[in-house]
DNA sequence: AACTTTTCCCAAAACGTATTGGAAAAAGGA
DNA sequence: TCCTTTTTCCAATACGTTTTGGGAAAAGTT
């Protein structure tokens, strides 16, 4: 029962590896060479249409898949994926984030490739999770999220002509790839909705500086004010930090009621919307009759409280697909520039989005 | 500059792949056979100790780093661990088990593993992505989360003899590994914790039926009872849903306190809090004043919320680092029933943990 | 029949590493 | 000096696939 190359015994019950099946011992099973029976099973137009089936029925009969390890370095790529995240920075809040990761996962699962996960404590692991992914040859494209202004990983990639796309936008003139949320205009339409409610003063609760994404839904505040004829006070402005949401969140909105004329209604990011609520409840306002609220993101809270909570909601799974399907594109040796992607975002009006009382 | 080897050129701009250097080129450099480079950055013994720190300082200064793909090919190993989340059963919805995720990608950083993360929507997806990763050959273990009573899952690993470990633990006979946190003896001593201090009326708001870590919670929730001398009633006892923990827990809590000797305590997962004090809120009832809580989880809300939520506080970090090592031990080929972990517990006590008004 | 084209298959090479089984050179022992 | 042992290196092979560059047989053309 002995075969003469080892290797290829089969059927017997040692462990995992013996139940597996590789080209050379299907080949042989077939009476075909291996090179036969792998462009049978690849669908090259030289192999006859009756072998073609024939290999393809052995193929299933015997479990046979090819080993992505040799066919990897076979063809010079890794079929492999990366993305760094990290836990401080409160990714993980809510639905918002496991959205993009799911399709980002189905997309690359769709192309055959893999996603491989690093987890990093602070900024510089981040870096130096990203790197050893890139230079330790391990993945063929990155995808970065939770961009900064000037965010470091953007130029490193760019330096080494390494493939990646953004999920949101830097500062930085050499051209990449991005999919990015159009936070400006959502929140211009936020901020022309609530002042055609007859809102004047117009708070933003906004994310914390050095982050890219927070730029954007300043400038929409701005410009919805400008739209609506409305005067822009700095009083109204505020920043929450990321590491900690609910707390900084709690204690500007606080601060935004001690001004002489606080304001009627707020923007913001849903991740604050805790230390929101908390603080209108410290100080006898009611959500919606009192105050009116957006935020961006439609997280399960905004759903769940009561009022519910007016959103903007970005389509985070389509962006995830899109960021994939793009950099397949780059790393296929698209030119990056040619994909920059800004999507619309959705505004649902639930009940904190009432005229001033 | 043409060197006579396809693949041998070195310094062209050619995009990423030319600023690579592999062994062969790196042997050449050093006047060596790639035998001998191999084996001095291994640090075989049959290389003179002058010849490997010569080879080392130039695989530095070249930045050679090994091809992982090539290597896994030759060892047969993947070096790679699976593992597959389910956005819909609120998995990320704080930061519990993306502290077990650090745990466990930090760890596998660590043995030179790589993660690869599948995302599915469904319990049949999950299986799929699963076998997709074992049949595939695309990984040399799973690590699992989030176990049911009775798990799929499980039995088809076992059937195949794949390497795997659970997080949590599952109705099955047959010797497994598994790091489990001890939910029953955490439940019990916040059972009797309460009941120390006064509580005769004790309530379970529980996880779903179906999944395993309720199973715990209930027992030690029974086992605090009967050791505080209190009876179980079966009416203080109440399930909320995996898929959508606030709005059931929030039902629930309304109808609990509809019977006629209401709870003075709750007990129950601190994801499904922000139901609970909606339902308390509701009925006019303060949390901690009127009601003691203790949650299993310390989430951010717990901390952040007035009154802060008295916990049982899980070691998330810590056990996905163990899962790792774990699983890297059964990988090599280890008896997995050796490695069954329970870890224990910590109680936080807060400020809703007080005696009965 | 003789030549050309098409169809169908395969041997050999390549991807980049780690291991195997020596072999040459140096050192040690008598 | 001669033999043995140790030290130091390397050629050849293997991992499992895909691709390259034909080549033989069959079919078509004149």
């Amino acid at each position: 029962m002995f075969l003469e190359q080892p290797g290829n015994r089969i059927g017997f019950g040692e462990g995992f590896k013996s139940m597996t099946i590789n080209l050379k011992q299907l080949s042989k099973l077939l009476k075909l060479s291996p090179t036969t029976v792998s462009r049978a099973l690849a669908d090259y137009p030289d192999v006859s249409a009756k072998t073609r089936a024939r290999v393809k029925q052995m193929a299933i009969q015997q479990g046979y898949q090819p080993n992505p390890v040799a066919r990897r370095l076979q063809k010079g790529k890794t079929e492999t994926i990366g993305i760094v995240i990290t836990p401080e920075q409160n990714y993980f809040s809510d639905t918002f984030f496991i959205d993009l990761l799911s399709g980002i996962s189905n997309q690359i699962t769709r192309a055959g490739y893999e996603l491989i996960l690093g987890v990093a404590s602070d900024e510089e692991h981040e870096m130096q999770s990203m790197r050893r992914m890139v230079e330790g040859k391990r993945v063929d494209g990155m995808i970065l999220t939770l961009i900064r202004e000037q965010d470091p990983r953007v130029g490193y990639l760019l330096d080494r002509d390494f493939p990646f796309v953004l999920y949101g936008r830097t500062r930085e003139t050499r051209p990449y790839a991005f999919v990015d949320m159009d936070g400006k205009q959502a929140f211009e339409k936020a901020c022309t909705y609530l002042a055609g409610l007859g809102h004047r003063r117009i708070a933003l609760l906004n994310g914390e500086p050095g982050f890219m994404f927070p730029v954007g839904c300043r400038e929409g505040y701005e410009s919805g004010l400008f739209l609506s004829g409305l005067e822009l006070d700095p009083d109204l402005i505020r920043e929450w930090k990321h590491k900690d949401p609910s707390q900084s969140s709690y204690r500007w909105t606080l601060e935004l009621f001690k001004n002489d004329n606080p304001p009627t209604a707020i923007l913001f990011q849903t991740e604050a919307v805790n230390g929101i609520f908390k603080g209108l409840d410290e100080l006898d306002l009611q959500p919606g009759k009192d105050v009116a609220l957006i935020g961006y993101d439609d997280l399960e809270i905004a759903r769940i409280h009561r009022p519910s909570l007016s959103v903007l909601r970005p389509q985070a799974r389509e962006a995830g697909q899109r960021v994939v399907n793009i950099l397949l594109e780059v790393i296929k040796g698209e030119d990056p520039g040619k994909f920059q992607e800004i999507h619309q975002v959705e505004m649902v009006i639930r009940e904190t989005s009432l005229p001033p009382s």
